[in-house]
DNA sequence: TTGACATAATTAGCTAGCTAACTATAATGA
DNA sequence: TCATTATAGTTAGCTAGCTAATTATGTCAA
């Protein structure tokens, strides 16, 4: 995503809000720096899993099968899921069943379809992986009050509806 | 990044959250949507920048240049301010180059050095592309108020700062 | 001055995601 | 019934980023 280092300042903004009067210096600064934590999250995130010899994608699809009470599901449930193509879901379960972590299991009633089953050792890797993760997101997080938390959501939310304007002008 | 659409609900967070006690339901929350928002935003951004035949990368480089008062860099400077290593960059110019949007000048002063400028071409097209992308910047923001976008940027600076904590554990 | 090291840019080859095309199976309606 | 269409999964080949190695040039200390 973006890594920009080097976020504009306030006189760069403003030079372009010149020059560009539809420039809306605050929502850019704050589009900016949003997109720069979450990718500084998410390359730490790598980080961590490369340590448990894993990567985001195959972890995801980990948790994806853990939140099912019979940690099964199939390939196009966790794809449409994890918002990646069918063809990635393929390869991340091709590399999770040469690592023992999941199952391919053929089903009888619908030739067409496969069961994902998560296994004992993909069980074992989470136990592994989440206390770690999940503590790490604990000390990053602590610094922000639950006001914050709260805040922090309900603004995402603010945003997330505020794309549906974004997309509609793609007809432009 | 992380493109999940399907975010936890609270009960299966109160569930990984009793078998991993390291787990703070709040935090987990918060990053998950974080991240969803982010990447929600990464890809609307594509999808708004391919249709002026343009990409992320070789768009972040466009403005760096036109950051710039004499709109000209060198690709190491180039690489470190967008966060992508040399190898990268020296892609993201050959594309750039090959479309007339910059020049790479040789400085005689250090001849393994390259100046890259911002061409006429490239700054037409910026005159193109930035108005559109204001534009449905401000729509997607519009609907938070100016004191919403400052709580926005203090809690992810408060992320950002908790990251060195992330960072720290790398060591475990 | 010259050998060792540092720096700028590039090239080569890897990976994870993508799209598009394909195979196999199931569902549907004239 | 059987031709058409839809669905599940996979394969093949593309792209943008990466790391590691390479080339060329500059710097510095013995």
């Amino acid at each position: 995503m973006l890594q920009l280092r080097d976020l504009p300042t306030q006189e760069v903004l403003q030079r372009f809000a010149q020059r560009y009067p539809a420039a809306d210096v605050t929502a850019i600064a704050s589009f900016l720096m949003l997109l720069r934590v979450a990718t500084d999250l998410s390359v730490a995130l790598d980080a961590c899993l490369s340590k448990h010899d894993l990567l985001q994608g195959r972890w995801w699809v980990l948790i994806l099968l853990m939140r099912e009470t019979d940690l099964t599901s199939t390939p196009s449930v966790l794809a449409e899921k994890l918002g990646v193509t069918r063809a990635t879901m393929t390869g991340l379960l091709d590399g999770l069943e040469q690592g023992g972590l999941v199952q391919r299991i053929s089903v009888p009633e619908d030739r067409r379809s496969v069961k994902i089953k998560l296994t004992a050792a993909g069980q074992a890797k989470l136990d592994a992986v989440m206390p770690d993760y999940y503590t790490r997101l604990r000390l990053c997080m602590q610094g922000l009050s639950e006001q914050q938390r709260n805040d922090l959501q309900a603004i995402l939310g603010v945003i997330d509806h505020g794309m549906s304007a974004w997309d509609f002008n793609q007809s432009i």
